[in-house]
RNA sequence: GGCGGGGUAGCUCAGAUGGUUAGAGCGUUGGAUUCAUAACCCAAAGGUCGGCAGUUCGAUUCUGCUCCCCGCUACCA
């Protein structure tokens, strides 16, 4: 750590198309922020980057929702997520956003010499465009049919009644959503950035870097196992950082090619000597991010940064797992979160609590699971009994016999020289374990000085001291406030909002690392302040009511899931009579062998014995399906899948629990029989 | 199906380049104490380290197979 002279650290640019919620905050805006505060302790030249990512398609779709342009989707967001992060006490040195002129600038600039050099490939696809509307259109712009499930409403890159991946020219009757229209293929030229070509620098690159954590170095080298592939660094979009070469209109640069050049030219609007940061060999660059964007900043940004040439290649990036909630993944479609500026207004003044139990059971290694009882056991048993009671303890004493002034001190005993001793040892594994980015470890750590200040207080009795000999308790009392101070700089990473009020309390104007251990820092006669109680207790009805409200919009979302999808589009009989649907009857199933969801049925339909592949293998097994009559569309056109051709589908219904149901004959119908 | 991550005390999680009694916090039980938000302090109980084989003098730690959870990926009608 000591070569580098300095540390940019970035906590991933998310979407400006909705608020913050704790997964978010845990996966890495926490241990970013706690990272920074505790090399900004040590005075180290730190800067903590991040923003808003404002293009891409999910902000467009949101803003169409809407009714709202993308930019006003943007400010909204932009200025309330910001917001929610400040009074959360994320200390970002600069917040920007990636609508910036100076970022869109930067961004064509990067793209430019990489264009000039010669560092793409240009390649001529068939995209679907809307003729009406006059443009290209994402994915996520086409509707039709699920090929899956059947559901109308399906997107281009994924149905969201099923869950099915798609790509837009599975579709059965795509639409545009811009103007109802259905669309037709073009041909349209992009570029595409040769990461097959920059695969072997790239392995260089990981192999040079074994401290990175197993869950990044893992995803990263399956994907260089599997091969890299070109990839498109430029769309067909209006929305976006346009692509600065002359007669290309109507295309942006992909998000994910200017999302992480945000980081660099969120910098150079905080500081004139920006380019240290990012361009000298002695900055060290770090980004906090959660394992959904490995690839992007372990494999792709590298990439580009190679292509250009100028830019130092990240040190470390200490990818988090997810943050369930309540044994749940944690959903911005099902309105399963905890939402950050919700919680700030509940809960007001209660940052830290947040902060600790987000920390304390961090996802650092694998899926951790947000519960609000031990959101609520974290702040009681250990916020509340043993830090705020240590600190609360110290400064009653204080006040009840010694006027909250620091007394004097004696010779130690050897009960302090113990407690010297103990807690000798506590910064060196505090800075370890923080350098090492084990947040986990290095709260308890932290916590260990409130502990030890309790033991030391139950050991040496102040209170009893009093009586016998006064002056000793003096000596004791200011032992005490000694270790308040060293309380305030080791949790001070992780809770700001209480370690600042203990240095108010204190009159110390800055937290200093170089601090710990020192024993003479408060002086002798200093008059304190009582901070009043740090932390309160939280009753179970408060708990109650927050996990009451998670359970109701739960319920919500499943009511919304029940109701029926709204009638298609009216067809003639003509149209009808075309399908033969027919009853059969299973009697052979087996497992597809690269599936997860395909079944191999062969269904008796009174002529022959056909072979039907149906997704229904997460749904039944072999020999449930044996056996059963089934109704199944009989002229569907063959299709091959995972090599074998399917002759017709099975008709199925879902339940609300989103299990399959077969349609079968109430009685035992013959096999071949017509239904109409 | 392929690839990656994980399966360790009641709960949340550490850990071991293989070696005497496998750790922490919370919870539980018992004790001590009253300065403190019935908080603190001391102590104890709690685990055949997912399962089965193999390598080894010795594996929970290495190898193979297998089961379960999470993620990425795939021609998922």
């Amino acid at each position: 750590m000591s070569e580098f002279k300095r540390t940019t650290v970035t906590a991933a640019l998310i979407y400006a198309n909705g608020p913050i919620h704790i997964g978010h905050l845990a996966g890495c805006y926490l241990p970013a922020d706690i990272y920074v505060r505790f090399l900004r302790l040590q005075n180290k030249d730190v800067i903590f980057v991040s923003g808003t990512d404002e293009h891409g398609v999910p902000i467009t779709i949101k803003a169409q929702k809407e009714g709202k342009t993308p930019q006003e989707v943007v400010d909204y967001y932009y200025k309330e997520i910001k917001q929610s992060f400040e009074e959360f006490g994320i200390s970002f040195d600069i917040y920007g956003r990636t609508s910036d002129p100076v970022h869109h600038k930067l961004s064509q600039e990067f793209f430019l010499k990489l264009y000039q050099e010669g560092k793409f490939i240009e390649e001529v696809t068939e995209q679907f465009y809307d003729e009406e509307a006059g443009q290209f259109l994402a994915d996520r712009y086409i509707v039709g049919e699920c090929p899956s499930c059947h559901q109308p409403g399906a997107y281009g890159d994924q149905c969201e009644k099923c869950g099915t991946t798609l790509s837009p020219n599975e579709l059965i009757n795509p639409k545009s959503t811009l103007s109802g229209s259905a669309p037709s293929l073009r041909p349209t030229k992009n570029w595409f950035l040769p990461l097959d070509q920059w695969q072997p620098e790239l392995e260089k690159y990981v192999a040079s870097h074994p401290e990175w954590k197993s869950n990044v170095s893992g995803q990263v080298k399956s994907w260089l196992n599997d091969g890299l592939k070109p990839r498109a660094m430029t769309r067909d979009l209006t929305w976006g950082v346009p692509v600065p070469i002359e007669g290309n209109e109507g295309k942006v640069l992909y998000v994910w090619f200017d999302a992480p050049i945000g980081y660099i030219s969120m910098t150079s609007q905080l500081r004139p000597d920006w380019e240290k940061y990012w361009k000298d060999k002695d900055s060290r660059i770090v980004h906090f991010i959660g394992k959904d964007n490995i690839v992007f900043h372990c494999l792709i940004f590298p990439a580009m940064c190679m292509a250009h040439g100028d830019y130092q290649l990240a040190d470390q990036v200490p990818a988090n797992e997810f943050m369930n909630l309540e044994g749940d993944k944690i959903s911005t479609s099902r309105n399963w979160a905890v939402w950050l500026h919700e919680y700030l207004k509940e809960f007001p003044g209660k940052q830290d609590v947040l902060r600790y139990a987000l920390t304390a059971s961090s996802p650092e290694t694998k899926d951790a699971d947000f519960t609000w009882a031990d959101f609520q056991t974290k702040n009681n048993s250990e916020l509340v009994a043993i830090l705020g009671n240590f600190v609360n303890r110290a400064f009653v004493l204080l006040d009840k016999n010694f006027e909250s002034k620091v007394p004097t001190k004696l010779e130690d005993s050897p009960l302090e020289i113990e407690l010297k001793k103990s807690l000798s040892e506590i910064p060196d594994k505090l800075a370890a374990a923080l350098e090492g980015y084990k947040f986990r470890d290095a709260l308890v750590y932290a916590m260990e000085v409130a502990r030890l200040g309790n033991k030391y207080l139950a050991e040496a009795e102040p209170w009893k001291l009093m009586k016998e000999n006064p002056e000793k308790a003096g000596h004791v009392l200011n032992y005490a406030i000694q270790l308040v101070s060293h309380v305030s700089i080791a949790l001070e990473p992780f809770l700001p909002f209480t370690t600042q009020k203990l240095r108010n309390s204190l009159g110390i104007a800055k937290a200093d690392w170089a601090l710990l251990g020192d024993f003479e820092s408060i002086p002798v006669g200093t008059s304190l302040k009582n901070p009043g109680l740090l932390f309160e207790k939280l009753e179970d009805d408060v708990i109650q009511k927050q996990v009451e409200k998670l359970q109701q919009s739960k319920q919500q979302m499943l009511l919304q899931s029940k109701q029926p999808n709204p009638i298609k589009d009216t067809v003639d009989f003509e149209s009808f009579a075309k399908m033969d649907i027919r009853i059969g009857q299973v009697i052979a199933a087996e497992k597809m062998e690269k599936s997860k969801k395909l079944l191999k049925l062969t269904v008796d339909d009174g002529l022959r014995q056909r072979t039907i592949l149906s997704g229904i293998a997460e749904h039944f097994d072999v020999d449930q399906v044996v056996g059963r009559k089934v109704t199944f569309l009989a002229n569907l056109a063959p299709r091959k899948m995972m090599g074998l051709e399917s002759e017709g589908m099975i008709l199925m219904a879902e339940g609300q629990d989103g299990k399959l149901s077969f349609i079968e004959p109430d009685s035992s119908i013959w096999n071949g029989a017509s239904v109409s």
